[in-house]
DNA sequence: TATTTTCAAACAAACGTTTGCGCACATTTT
DNA sequence: AAAATGTGCGCAAACGTTTGTTTGAAAATA
């Protein structure tokens, strides 16, 4: 029976016209007369014709698929990201091939070759942790294959990106904290070759002369974001000459181990906020006061319609000075309405 | 530069032979002399040449692409058996097109067409929980594509699938809570339509019966798996003539759901024992004292393999009777180590 | 020397589709 | 009546690669 897919060619033969008619027939030409168009319609419903894709993409260079490359699914900001990822391009006609580097350099690196033979038409990425070198990018830039990247960007210069505002995020966060009377305000900070801790601690700075006080650096320390390391840290805020009676955490995960750990010291009375706002802290019993939400899905969801304009832009004139978009997404804080 | 890659059209151009010697020279046929080869080979490594992948999936009618189909990549199951599908795939040469129903079974259907226009190799699915039709399913076994499900299994015949021994890992969850003392234990099973609740059902029978205990229907119980419904079975075990000592439930969420509520009860002293095994209990403060782990990562490399072997098996001569492949993984009572 | 075998490389078809060009016919404009 | 324009369709090339068949020459056999 359906042993192999309808051609155009089989449509052709049957109705015994040219191929290059029936292509532009179902292409809507408009050199094809009516009857003939309609008997071509007709009778590729019938057979249920559909266009051999692998054809069209080999014929036009183009495979209508994104490569993805992210560090972990199973971190609930991607695993929300590729959903906006993947409605906008669905949405958009193209499909989602997807890798994880599980924060491996090495991998990533593979990985990005294997999305330059795969011909991907355009690369999302989200740098893994241990990246140091990015030259693997620079490939697509020299095929004209465009990369966006979001939510962990590469410190180098003309790249297309999507992230969060982390200043402004840090920023609410810390004025909500001095708005509800906390004069002494820790934060917990990650690595410090992170751009993301950078943002962090200019938000931090930004909200405290913003209310007339005096920026402390020793309140912000950095952490490699594992319990070991957060309790070590932890420790030295709490043996602080000024105990913090508010902290910022650089993550849910670092404010979970953070909180565990003074509760095991039968600590109680310190505020925490933090970042990302996992669906998990709905089933937690000690959850941070607020979170900043970074939206990941409307982060995806961006990245992916930039990424895809790109791709259908103009051919750019040698000699047009290519424009790098560069989003930021604000973050939002909500505060937890759970005592 | 680097405009367009380089072909093997120019390679033989430069090199003066023909197109079919450089082809066979790169793939090392028999029938080419050691110095063409290893001049083409010389010449190809400096012009960066790169199969162009479309070419050949179009020749060959293969795409080296698999599908996958899922409800929720933000359930940890899921996100961890993707890892294990994207490893096999990646290792065997395959690449992954991913799409998440979000338990959508409308949805579901359109992915499954999208799949089909892009003629992935073979595809791999865990079913919508709102899935009723199987029909989408059936074009792809005309079209002679192989279709893996696993974990979620549609309940038809005539599939290949892999899922977890959900019957075995009751029973071991069962025998535990007997050995460790108790005799009432009640069960949190899921929706009585869900193939998922009555294999845990038979589990805990056959635990029971292994004991030579009495089996008491009333202490399993069905929940829609929400906290509020959760809370209302709660509460109808506890006001059980015979209250349960310990309670198996269907999965995490459920436990912490039920954990919650018998807490904010000042109820202590009942042990759980759950399903999944989510990361998130390393981070709670209040956990089962066992779970049931499945294993995704390994389920998601099985069944990434079978779809694999599948779609190399050896043309499969009309009449031999096609075998299917029904995999089951055990799974494995973890027993906490947080006291 | 005449014939067969072997080796190395070329030729050409094929995959399914799009698209520039051209041809034939019909209709309208000079 | 001739020329220009328009309409509907076919021809053939092109995309990059693989692969069955063929060719040509050198080497081995008779």
């Amino acid at each position: 029976m359906s042993d192999k897919p309808t051609t155009i060619k089989e449509i052709a033969k049957i109705l015994k016209i040219s191929v290059s008619t029936v292509s532009r027939a179902l292409n809507d030409h408009s050199s094809i007369g009516l009857t003939t168009k309609m008997r071509v319609k007709k009778l590729a419903t019938e057979l249920n014709y559909e266009p051999n894709q692998k054809a069209i993409q080999f014929l036009q260079g183009k495979s209508h698929i994104i490569g993805v490359i992210l560090p972990e699914l199973s971190e609930s900001f991607f695993s929300t990201a590729i959903s906006g990822i993947e409605d906008v391009a669905y949405k958009r006609n193209y499909t989602v091939l997807l890798a994880q580097s599980h924060d491996d350099a090495d991998r990533e690196k593979l990985l990005v070759e294997k999305m330059k033979t795969q011909r991907v038409d355009g690369l999302l990425v989200s740098v893994s942790k241990t990246t140091s070198t990015y030259e693997h990018f620079e490939i697509f830039k020299k095929l004209n294959i465009p990369v966006v990247f979001f939510d962990r960007i590469p410190p180098i210069k003309d790249i297309h990106y999507v992230a969060s505002n982390l200043e402004n995020g840090t920023y609410e966060a810390v004025n909500f904290l001095l708005k509800k009377g906390h004069r002494t305000i820790g934060m917990i900070n990650g690595p410090t070759t992170l751009v993301a801790s950078h943002e962090r601690k200019e938000g931090y700075i930004k909200a405290m002369i913003s209310n007339r006080l005096k920026f402390d650096p020793s309140l912000i320390v950095s952490c490699d974001l594992s319990e070991s390391g957060t309790i070590e840290v932890m420790n030295t805020m709490l043996n602080h000459r000024r105990k913090p009676t508010a902290i910022v955490t650089f993550n849910d995960y670092v404010a979970l181990f953070a909180m565990r750990h003074t509760r095991s010291l039968e600590l109680e009375g310190i505020d925490f906020v933090s970042y990302a706002n996992l669906p998990i802290i709905n089933y937690m019993d000690y959850t941070p006061i607020a979170s900043v939400e970074q939206f990941p899905y409307k982060q995806g969801k961006k990245a992916a319609d930039i990424l895809i304009d790109l791709i259908n832009r103009p051919k750019n004139e040698t000699g047009t000075e290519q424009a790098y978009f560069n989003v930021v997404v604000e973050s939002e804080l909500i505060i937890s309405n759970i005592k």
